[in-house]
DNA sequence: TCTTGAACCTCTAGTCACTAGAGATTGTAG
DNA sequence: CTACAATCTCTAGTGACTAGAGGTTCAAGA
């Protein structure tokens, strides 16, 4: 049995996290010492490593408490988890397809001043101002 | 001189928004008329539209901010702004980078699991369960 | 001129996933 | 036994809005 400190330090997850994870039911509420003093073991560890997982691939914590739920009923189909899975992949993609064209943008404007110049004669602040500046739609 | 509805419908920026950018000093206190109710004209819908550009680009409010000041001194070097430009760039490069990451690690998540058998068996969730079985650091 | 109802007003609270800080208590190493 | 680091709970703040309550104003049609 070890701390929320220990913990905190395997998992790289920090503490006030770990509480808030207590918090919205991602984990169960932890044993507690005399002093009240949360206590986690072996299981705990294996379930905020989970969550950890999941949250750096971008998974909101809805989506991890179902996954969590479904990894408590083994005999359960798995439906749901790919589901979850292919709508997060769709997500990120379309993610990345909207900050490339906010890339293209950026680079454009970027390159149209040197910051040497005036604010007037700005072409970032002119860019701005005016969309019609704009390549394409962004 | 137009309402703030009208000045939505023209920008394509939301009433309680514009209200917002207002409380946030992004746009000047509107005019008013004997019943309070703001009005705007063509230097209200330059501002807002400039913030919207702004906006949509991912700049933050903050940086917005910055930007108008700028905008408001056209004698002033525009250093600032190529500055923020070049910053956001950077910025949506490291996002980009980091969601691509996270594709590359959900298709072969994805494609562990059909979804037909169940919790127990499921690729999805012995994935998340076990960092091990990723391909790379995301 | 009057009436209706859409649009407007302010204010508070909620969203998401934490983060920060106050003030009090507990655990542990020396 | 004493320090003091770590823990506890609770409240409030972050960013950029969004939602809703409860009340007022504007403008078009009768």
């Amino acid at each position: 049995m070890f701390s929320i400190g220990e913990l905190s330090k395997r998992t790289k997850v920090k503490v006030p996290t770990i509480r808030y994870y207590e918090e919205m039911g991602l984990l169960a509420e932890a044993e507690r010492t005399s002093g009240n003093q949360r206590r986690y073991d072996k299981t705990g560890l294996e379930r905020l490593s989970f969550i950890r997982h999941a949250r750096d691939l971008g998974f909101s914590i809805e989506a991890i408490s179902s996954l969590i739920e479904l990894q408590e009923h083994p005999d359960r189909s798995c439906e749901t988890a790919t589901d979850i899975a292919v709508s997060q992949l769709a997500d990120v993609r379309e993610k990345i397809k909207r900050l490339k064209l906010l890339e293209k943008e950026l680079i454009r404007i970027s390159k149209g001043c040197d910051g040497q110049g005036i604010s007037e004669d700005c072409y970032v602040l002119a860019s701005l101002a005016d969309h019609e500046l704009c390549s394409r739609e962004h």
